[in-house]
DNA sequence: CTGTTAGCGCATTCAA
DNA sequence: TTGAATGCGCTAACAG
């Protein structure tokens, strides 16, 4: 690779200083506009850009950057996140990289010399984000932190979760399932079922049917869904994982002519737009996600006042709050 | 703001040279377990971070990072796009900064120094791309560029539109209708009708029943299929802009009682992979995004070779190719 | 194993 | 209106 063009290049092509081709690049006035010609001739004659590294090292870095790392694009709920995020962070004056790739680790490394702080679903405990992170300062979605250094946004599911069933009992609702996320299996089966999985069991107690596990994705939603009432018939509301897969569910109720809320009840968990597009509209344990971004951005802001050193873990909590549609 | 923590305090906290301090931060070898604690500890105190911008400044930007501006995060398309592009730029070392806010302008100037190129489905002409954008590199994406300093992968649409209609007319369909997004009226109508309509409307002929025009949403999308079936309920097949609004289409035709695709095809434009998930599962004119994304990120490496000087435009095609599914 | 010397490429003082 | 010095914070190359 040629050597890179510099501003001296450019002020020697030019033949004046170096401070007159900053001037002339920035439209920064005190200059004639003869030189700015002349200049801009130059730099554009040489392909120079500015380096944008030491630009930011001399200005004190004004403009911060955020990382965020999703576990799949495929989920529309990181989606909607990544784009919930990217306005809210704008309005703040801050950039958003993305990250997915791989493992958490390595999501985290590859963003560890583009931004100032890395957020996310992370599913490993602090002290593995800490070690991978080396001082990056981190804020987890989700589930609550305790170590300095990283911080949280818990989303409180539990009481949609209880809210969701009450009231599905009022509607009628008596026998119970629950399609849980095979995630945990699929890494090795180090972390157990999911913490919604235990608020629904209690909740629900002998009114359970069963509970069946299936892949993160619609037709995994929809597969397992068919097991879970092949096996339980009688099973008139169903709780699933997510809305991904809760959208499934819709599906292949549908393609086993099983009555959509009439016969089974359908609620899903995440609160998705999109769960508007399918027929019937999905009912969804919906996390309030503009308090999401909000407390995140309120933390990031914290930890840029200080300048990104290692804070006590501020930890927030955001709620969750039914969005009944017409599944259930 | 407090003065930032430098690499020189934590030398002097630590009572060693700032080299030392590097090798301690960086797990560098060539440094005793002892003074590795020390400086760690210092480090930690003082609560360092060193700066990305000084690293990656001294260490000749290894890593590059291109700019993605999209036009709104609640189309779909954008989210698949931006998932893909992610996953591809990962895989080649590249990192990813999103921007959506306000104007194209406005984005391009948000990412200008964060970033060593943009990338976008950018509407306005390459002039001004080039003068908001002061000499970064910009790949324009759907439309060809002419400009050096934009280059482009054009999206072949059309072969999809010609292809969509003349397969229609196989399984019979003889009255054609579309709708058309509204957005150019939005901005003050200084874009005509989108190309995709002057290509159907070409194909379809003395076929064509009417062309409406809708909101670029889902609901958009329902409520303008809807008005062009009030008119002419003697259509059979309709091409709507996008995906995104033959949601809706779909959604509202159920709604309406028309059977999808007895009575009408709907076929849509950006093949998303959401389209499984509605029923019928949506037809859709797909673009090779793949290959989009492919040729998107050999743009951007051949730009990287040259150091992202001015470079004469390059430019790319991808093919469109159908997706039929079920609702035509 | 540790410290010293040199830049990286730019914008912000100051003088002229 | 222009130019000369200075430093942002860090790592690479060399020294010891």
């Amino acid at each position: 690779m040629a050597k890179r063009v510099t501003i001296l290049d450019v002020a020697a092509e030019a033949g004046v200083s170096r401070q007159t081709v900053t001037r002339a690049m920035n439209d920064m006035g005190d200059i004639s506009d003869a030189t700015r010609r002349k200049v801009l001739a130059a730099a554009e004659r040489l392909g120079y850009r500015p380096s944008r590294f030491a630009r930011n090292l001399v200005t004190r870095q004004k403009t911060h950057a955020l990382g965020l790392v999703v576990a799949s694009f495929r989920n529309p709920y990181f989606t909607e996140l990544a784009g919930d995020l990217v306005e809210a962070a704008a309005e703040r004056g801050w950039q958003v990289v993305m990250a997915s790739s791989g493992t958490e680790a390595e999501a985290i490394n590859l963003l560890s010399n583009q931004v100032d702080v890395v957020i996310g679903h992370f599913t490993g405990p602090d002290e593995e984000l800490l070690a991978v992170a080396k001082g990056l300062p981190v804020v987890r979605l989700e589930t609550p932190s305790a170590l300095p250094g990283v911080h949280s946004v818990e989303i409180d599911l539990r009481s949609g979760v209880v809210e969701a069933i009450r009231t599905l009992r009022e509607r009628g609702a008596r026998r119970f399932g629950m399609v849980d996320s095979s995630y945990s299996e699929e890494i090795g089966g180090v972390y157990g079922p999911s913490p919604r999985r235990g608020w629904f069991e209690e909740e629900v107690g002998d009114q359970l049917t069963a509970v069946v596990r299936g892949e993160e994705s619609i037709s995994g939603g929809g597969r397992a869904f068919a097991r879970l009432m092949e096996r339980h018939p009688d099973t008139d509301a169903v709780l699933m994982f997510n809305d991904l897969m809760a959208l499934g569910a819709v599906q292949s109720a549908h393609a086993l002519g099983i009555d959509v809320p009439g016969s089974v009840r359908i609620v899903g968990v995440d609160g998705l737009a999109l769960g508007e597009a399918v027929d019937p509209p999905l009912t969804s344990i919906a996390m309030d996600r503009k308090g999401l971004t909000a407390h995140t951005l309120d933390i990031v802001e914290a930890l840029a006042a200080a300048d990104f050193a290692r804070l006590d873990s501020i930890n927030r909590v955001v709620a969750s709050k039914m969005l009944w549609r017409q599944s259930a």
